[in-house]
DNA sequence: AGAAATTAATCCGTTGATGGAACAATGCAT
DNA sequence: ATGCATTGTTCCATCAACGGATTAATTTCT
């Protein structure tokens, strides 16, 4: 079958409806020549005339008739398949396949998701809780969370939060290797560090920004063992703050350096594309609602 | 709705089916680049990803898996459509509306008819026997037959027939009048003339043409009327020999200038347009035929 | 592991479809 | 009848879609 031809017959339907082309091509939003030409040329094509036309009214041909019914039942039925796939978008549901990093997860998601899922019943949840970059094209993941600044590519990165980074360490350590009293006295300091990432700490006032490069025994993947290793006197530890409330209340941890902070880490939501089901965009939104006005 | 998304829908059907955009562009006979943007323009219309895409395959996401079976069924009726209308194409039905002079319906079609409506069961006819011309556009005749040369119009004229013509009057008459020699003879005789053809008859020999203009008290638009004025004895007729068939037989008319002839007169099928359904096609081509290799 | 082959996406010069305007024809009102 | 208003068709300059060639990415074969 001649695929060109399915679009000349929903025209059609319309010219049908409307008993005109000229109404038709209003309703539709079509200069009339467009109008009149396609259909002439899906007469042509079908081989029978459809119409019989006088500039003042048309007419169903017998053909016509019989073509009209059924193009009607597939136009119909072509608007019905675009509604159910509105609601897609509009009502979330399927299964939402997250990847994202440890420590976003059971510090930032974990208190939240609840409220998510209560909200969209119709979603189910995997989460994949990986240090690695999954592969969102070859992996069946609809959203990564990633943290940091993204490398160009051609996946969707959409930001939904930054977060200050503030310094910490147990009282202990303090006590033993003393306090830094400005950024410079932390190249002489054990600092824990992110891997890969650099071993220079820019540090932010409310005035300047100062580079540090800094040092120390221990590097590492996982902001969760960082905030372990520090809270066991082992280091001074870049973290944000909601990693660190527990061991803030408790004593474990106090703040270090406190008139500087870190440069914020960004956080986003990474996607293969932009066409997204409504479950993947509700999700996104969620994150980026919650993590902006995120409770104290 | 949005019109244009119909035929998308068919070639992501294609590719669905295919399991490959290649495949699919071969299969419609379509090159792969505009097969490619074309799916990646529904998508967008859409605001929905359809199908994951690596190189090497492709899969159907969610959304795409319901999308792909109601489009399946609307393009599947979309062909049973075309595929009815190949069959009233095919297989003439319907109500044919003729509209044709008296005298061609009661000597030429009425002889002819009962075998074509013997062969397709499925057309009932509506024969309107008028001189007048009737309006195609305006009225609803499939076909209408006309003799002679026809004027210039957006009409379809096709040739059914020529229909030689000659001359005949009753043996009484010519007993009265004297029998015409040559055509130049003609002028004194009372020749019956058709409205409103001219008053000039034009006669072939074997050789040569030659033009007389004639004259008479009698002026009619029937044929019928006038074969029997001229069996009554009132004058010279020039028709075609089927029409006095009857006359010659009981010898109530006999041929008067047996060597000449006038000229041929076309008979034309008229139609609206170009595209008819089976049962006008059918009935053209069945006169065609039959006048072409008529009986004698 | 490296090379070759296969496939979807992209690029860009060309072309066929488009749509505003002019035209033709029809019906209505005077 | 005649003029006017409305509607479908045709015309042609413009422009967006097309499609052949290229690219990038991935799998399979050597």
């Amino acid at each position: 079958m001649h695929v060109e031809l399915l679009n000349d017959m929903a025209l059609f339907v319309e010219v049908v409806k409307a008993r005109s082309f000229r109404r038709a091509a209003e309703t539709i939003g079509m200069p009339n020549s467009t109008l009149s030409r396609r259909i002439g040329l899906l007469e042509k094509a079908i081989g029978l005339r459809l119409l019989h036309r006088t500039t003042r009214k048309i007419e169903l041909t017998e053909a016509g008739q019989i073509y009209f019914e059924r193009c009607k039942r597939i136009v119909d039925e072509a608007r019905l398949a675009h509604e159910q796939l509105g609601e897609i978008l509009a009502q979330p549901s399927g299964v939402l396949r997250v990847s994202l990093p440890v420590d976003f997860a059971t510090t930032f998601l974990a208190p939240q998701i609840a409220e998510f899922s209560r909200r969209y019943p119709g979603i189910s949840f995997e989460f994949d809780l990986t240090p690695r970059r999954v592969d969102l094209v070859t992996e069946p993941f609809d959203v990564a969370i990633r943290m940091g600044e993204q490398p160009d590519s051609n996946l969707i990165a959409r930001q939904i939060a930054v977060l200050p980074r503030y310094l910490y360490a147990s009282p202990r350590y303090l006590e033993l290797y003393g306090e830094p009293r400005q950024p410079a006295d932390l190249s002489g300091h054990e600092c824990l560090r992110m891997r890969p990432s650099a071993n220079v700490w820019t540090l932010h006032d409310a005035t300047e920004a100062i580079d540090v490069t800094v040092g120390g025994r221990f590097q590492l993947n996982s902001i969760g063992m960082m905030r372990r290793l520090a809270a066991f006197d082992l280091g001074i530890a870049m973290l944000a703050e909601e990693i660190v409330a527990d061991d803030l209340a408790n004593g474990r941890l106090r703040r270090v350096l406190p008139q500087w902070q870190a440069t914020p880490v960004p956080v986003y939501a990474i996607t293969e594309t932009r066409l997204l089901p409504a479950k993947t965009l509700r999700f996104i939104d969620f994150l980026h609602d919650y993590m902006i006005h995120k409770p104290k």
